[in-house]
RNA sequence: GUGGACGUAGCUCAGCUGGUAGAGCACCCGGUUGUGGUCCGGGAUGUCGCGGGUUCGAGCCCCGUCGUUCACCCCA
């Protein structure tokens, strides 16, 4: 009698083969830019101290106000999942004192998040990330580096049906300087309860809304672009100037909103064609006042969060996943007990030089295990029987062609 | 959190106005002794998501629940 099944929780993303091979690709793909650009790995934590995420994200954002798991460890602790990456690469940061060194630190990590949200299509409660952060300077080449580099993970996958949008949020001056203009502008607005409280909260999500007469409603409400200070502006340029001179193309998106609190600077976001209302791939930006606020020294930093799920949603929609399938450089077929001793010693030998190699077990008949050799795409395949363990001597196949030639099994690998 | 759709074998789905389940693919075995991909033959598989209810009787109707999905919201 078997017992009732257990599911995976509501809402995560998990991959199993054949699909798990697509995952690890894009994941690969992604991070690849960031090694080449001399990021290094940051191994952190999935749960975190509550607290490095209220301040670091911000209690207004709704990432911290409803979709955190959070939970009391043994201790009484107030743990959480981690629902984002920069705020515990910060805390690491600063914990090690890392920015006691050259600047800037440029780190990346990939693993996996948590948000407590309805799920969707590309939105889940355990999602995959690959994020990159360069901390300690304020240079605007670093900026269009950073975008760079997501771009280019985006063009290694052959993604094309995707656009980078960016903006400038400035600094905290001109964000003030311009909240004030936009909250007086939205007073204007006749807006319904649930909208009003959003507008309370961030008036600048109202420039998110989907609903056509929102949108038209906001056509007059004054750009923060249109705030920015000397210097912001100034850096804004270059980083166009910059992404002109890669020739990375993108869309200049005023009304571009963020959703965490420490944006601040150059903020952008990658947005994908074919994959519906969760469209952006990735994004990111710089952060002005973070790492003080986590009890740091005063740097910038700037960086981007990548979501690997949804890149491989989108490169399944593009139709650019290649479906290649595991394929094994031998598959030896044992005969017998004794054939079975020898199959692993072989095996074992193989791919200790480096070969792929995998045994039939269990014991099933040769055609069957013909078979499953057919199915894992092994280049070659051995039988190994009585007159095979007596001679020393095995037919080597190649499945391609059907050929087959002899082969003493000790100068096996280099005919592989 | 709010609203809509859906939930039948591993996968994709069929199942007429309620009468206790089927196809294709996949899987396993075989087609004379040890060689795959085609073909032929045979076979296993489902408490019809779960729990209640209506009914003589429910996969089909009703309620609840869990899950999936789409949109809002939010974001990767």
């Amino acid at each position: 009698m078997s017992e009732q099944k257990i599911q995976a929780p509501k809402g995560v993303s998990e991959y199993v083969p054949e699909r798990s091979k697509s995952f690890e690709f894009v994941r690969n793909a992604l991070i690849e830019p960031a090694k080449r650009a001399g990021y290094q790995l940051i191994e952190l934590p999935v749960f975190e101290d509550t607290e490095l995420f209220r301040r670091g994200v911000g209690e207004s954002t709704d990432v911290v106000s409803k979709e955190m798991y959070t939970f009391e460890d043994r201790g009484g602790r107030s743990i959480t999942l981690r629902p984002e990456g920069t705020a515990g690469v910060m805390r690491a940061v600063i914990e090690h004192g890392l920015d006691r060194g050259q600047l800037p630190v440029k780190l990346w990590y990939a693993g996996q998040f948590f948000r407590a949200e309805r799920p969707q299509a590309g939105r889940f409660r355990q999602f995959y990330q690959v994020g990159i952060e360069a901390i300690g300077l304020d240079d605007p080449a670093i900026d269009a580096e950073v975008i760079a580099i997501a771009d280019a993970g985006f063009k290694s996958l052959g993604l094309s049906k995707y656009r980078l949008e960016i903006t400038s949020l400035g600094d905290l001056a001109s964000r003030a300087a311009h909240r004030v203009e936009l909250s007086k502008f939205i007073e204007t607005l006749d807006l319904d309860e649930a909208t009003a409280e959003r507008a309370k909260l961030n008036p600048l999500r109202l420039f998110d809304d989907k609903r056509e007469e929102m949108k038209e409603a906001m056509l007059g409400a004054p750009l923060l672009m249109d705030y920015l200070n000397e210097e912001s502006l100034q850096h804004f340029k270059s980083v166009m100037k910059y992404l002109d001179q890669m020739e990375i193309a993108y869309v200049l998106n005023s009304r571009m909103v963020r959703g965490l609190d420490y944006y601040t600077g150059t903020t952008f976001e990658f947005v994908h064609e074919l994959l519906g209302a969760q469209s952006g791939i990735g994004g990111g930006g710089r952060y002005d006042g973070l790492m003080q606020a986590l009890g740091g020294q005063a740097l910038s930093g700037i960086g981007f969060g990548l979501g690997i799920d949804r890149v491989l949603l989108a490169a399944e929609a593009e139709g650019i996943i290649s479906q290649e399938s595991f394929v094994s450089d031998l598959y030896i077929i044992p005969l017998g007990d004794t054939a079975k001793e020898m199959a692993l010693k072989i095996a074992k030998d193989l791919r200790s030089a480096g070969k792929t190699v995998e045994i039939a077990f269990g014991d099933r008949g040769l055609k069957g295990s013909m078979k499953a050799a057919d199915k894992t795409g092994a280049s070659y395949v051995v039988v190994l029987g009585e007159s095979e363990l007596e001679s020393s001597v095995v037919e080597l196949k190649r499945m391609k062609t059907g050929e087959s030639s002899s082969v003493k099994i000790a100068s096996l690998l280099q005919y592989l």
